[in-house]
DNA sequence: CTCGCCGGTTAGAGTATGCTAATTCTGGAT
DNA sequence: ATCCAGAATTAGCATACTCTAACCGGCGAG
């Protein structure tokens, strides 16, 4: 029986599914299993019952595709989750680099009207607190490079940290005690590729980022 | 094993547990079965666990107690519940006969910040939008009186609306229809025994409560 | 003193979610 | 043509939570 809402479970899968489909990665079920931190087996099964209950498809190369009723789900959950985000950063005050971790759990308790009151008691927000767009407002990405194609000299805006590293409590304080947050302004210093680094000037400091977390960092270049 | 946190049907347990003690109900399975909604044989399941896990105990005449521990969890589970209803009554504005329903999904998903902080940024509230106390105010319950034992012609004031009525969705939309709500002020106007009715003025309007709901909604008598 | 209700438990099942160990498949590199 | 690495699956379990059907025990009404 395909019932309506998702478990949490299945709503999990379908989120992650979106967001690597959405970054041109290939959805397989060795990617959902290290995402969702469980066992290759685990996401056999649990990707079987997706399928009998009509929110995925597979096909011979073992791709997993959203049907429109898995992309309807995975997109709620997505605009649940980033405006739990919002709503603990702007209107509780939640450090941003916690919040990503919280609102994972009350994504999945947010009812319909609670998300519209949501988006209108934060202005109709186009991105969550670390500049991942929310579903609809995908076009924004196109400006925003990752810090990895920086060039010296360069001055940018710090626009979004991926999700992926949403998921790495340690990395999202040190960004966040760096102001590498969206909206910061800096200056590309240099650029090792050898070394893979990169060294910025935000706001009189010197912060130098590796090459993992430069990649998960996207800014937009001044004009 | 007895892990740390318990799961969410079992924090829901022990929330009607301790509801149930506070009101002075006997504590027994029976009632259990009926407050969560679930078959006798589930709650048998459940409350063996529970006690294998030290939550609660259970005596010879099958009375249930929170353990410390169990009671803490409780303690934690209302709190969280009723902060959330007032997250979701002041900050997002949902309507006052809805916010028992959503807050039952996001109690589970609070962490102990975040508690603290809507403690915080809703200037420490004693009671939940539909006059129960936070763990801690039970104090309160003293000068207030169902108004079943109201008496033709007293001035009283709204004060609570019990937790067995919050479930009752079509209940909460009636109370709220005529503001029978905490704060509202109203006259006493006819109580009649053998009908099982009480009539009262709120704000202009005549309202007339049968006894099941009257003994559910708790009033201050105004000297 | 017997019947019936209330409360509780056992027996037997099912679903979702997770695991480990072992096996199979498949595509590319040698 | 062969072999390996990565991907996927099967087999076998376990736990939490839920159900229905059936049965047991105690106590009050008659």
């Amino acid at each position: 029986m395909k019932s309506h809402r998702p478990t949490p479970t299945i709503e999990d899968y379908l989120g992650v599914i979106y967001t690597l489909q959405r970054d041109q990665e290939p959805v397989i079920s060795a990617r959902l299993a290290e995402w969702m931190e469980v066992s290759a087996p685990t996401v056999t099964a649990t990707v079987k019952r997706m399928i009998r209950d009509g929110w995925v498809t597979m096909d011979q190369r073992k791709e997993i595709s959203l049907t429109p009723r898995g992309r309807k789900a995975a997109r709620s959950l997505l605009r649940r989750h980033m405006l739990s985000e919002l709503l603990l950063a702007r209107l509780l005050g939640v450090p941003w680099s916690r919040v990503h971790m919280e609102a994972d759990e009350m994504e999945h308790t947010i009812s319909q009207e609670t998300m519209e009151r949501m988006l209108d008691r934060l202005d109709d927000p186009k991105t969550c607190p670390h500049g991942n767009p929310l579903p609809g407002h995908e076009g924004l990405l196109e400006d925003w490079v990752p810090l990895t194609t920086a060039e010296a000299g360069q001055k940018i805006i710090i626009r979004r940290v991926h999700e992926s590293a949403e998921e790495d409590h340690q990395v999202m304080v040190f960004l966040e005690q760096h102001r590498l947050m969206p909206g910061t302004e800096a200056v590309v210093e240099e650029v090792i590729p050898f070394n893979e680094t990169v060294s910025l000037a935000v706001e009189g400091q010197k912060v130098v980022l590796g090459h993992a977390v430069a990649k998960k960092v996207f800014v937009q270049v001044k004009a």
